[in-house]
DNA sequence: CTCCCTGCAAAACCTTTGCAATGGA
DNA sequence: TCCATTGCAAAGGTTTTGCAGGGAG
């Protein structure tokens, strides 16, 4: 069994949850193809998948942890959580459409003290720098 | 006048839009309640005012800029732009929903610094942080 | 064999649109 | 007055739910 698979089904077992055919596709779509909507999402499964499946299993894999909500734009994107791929941020330029990723562990920590100053318990968190790139600068 | 107010009305007569009842009550709405949920903000209004005109015109002021949405899950919540309001982000609770602003300075140099460091022009970010707020991390 | 899980269909929401009437400048 | 804007009603999308049958353990 594939190691991610193997990690989907570990994280079931734990909860008492089974692994179906069902939850296979949804979590091998998302793997598979990154960032989502929910409507690509449905789109990807139509045929193999009824819809209110798509929608009960991503929930679950939401409340299990493995799945997140991105922002995007006023769009909303869904990827596998930080604990399977990793985690990072993006600076988008405005000129060109390039996407540079950002990893940057003081900004981790930084954020994390200001919603612990403010008593918020954080779980997650997203930033989207938007601007020109070197090139574009000009 | 209002000085929000007056500034409603030269947003819209910049580009030949009308000030109307309806527009000055989704706007004041805004300003007294802070971030709301479409949702929230279509009851608020209820009886008042068309739902078509509530989207209608948070759509317009959208579009003017006066208006920014944050997303909230696959929710989004809206609240007036940082060119009304101090520019600052946000804490959003995956428990009951409620958001807190951030306001800090630091954060803000360290974002523009590190876009910097990769030769990149900051115009613009948003950042996001869920978890859950005092109450709810019980 | 026993439930959990799924597909189906309908319900419940959310958002947009066409049109005639109204109201702002 | 003139045309943008509104309310109404209906359409178009998205998400949730109830239920009976099917699959995982």
């Amino acid at each position: 069994m594939d190691v991610n698979l193997a990690n989907l089904n570990e994280q079931l077992k734990a909860k008492g949850f089974s692994l179906t055919q069902s939850r296979i596709l949804v979590f091998e779509h998302l793997l598979k193809h990154g960032p989502l909507t929910m409507r690509d999402l449905l789109i990807g499964l139509a045929g193999k998948l009824d819809r209110a499946s798509v929608y009960r299993n991503v929930k679950l894999f939401e409340d299990l942890g493995m799945v997140q909500r991105l922002s995007n734009g006023f769009k909303y994107s869904l990827e596998l959580s930080d604990r399977l791929i990793n985690h990072h941020h993006h600076l988008v330029c405005i000129g060109c459409g390039a996407i540079a990723d950002i990893h940057e562990n003081k900004l981790e920590e930084h954020i994390a003290d200001i919603a612990k100053n403010q008593g918020f318990l954080p779980k997650a968190h997203q930033i989207e720098v938007r601007g020109y790139c070197r090139r574009c600068r000009a």
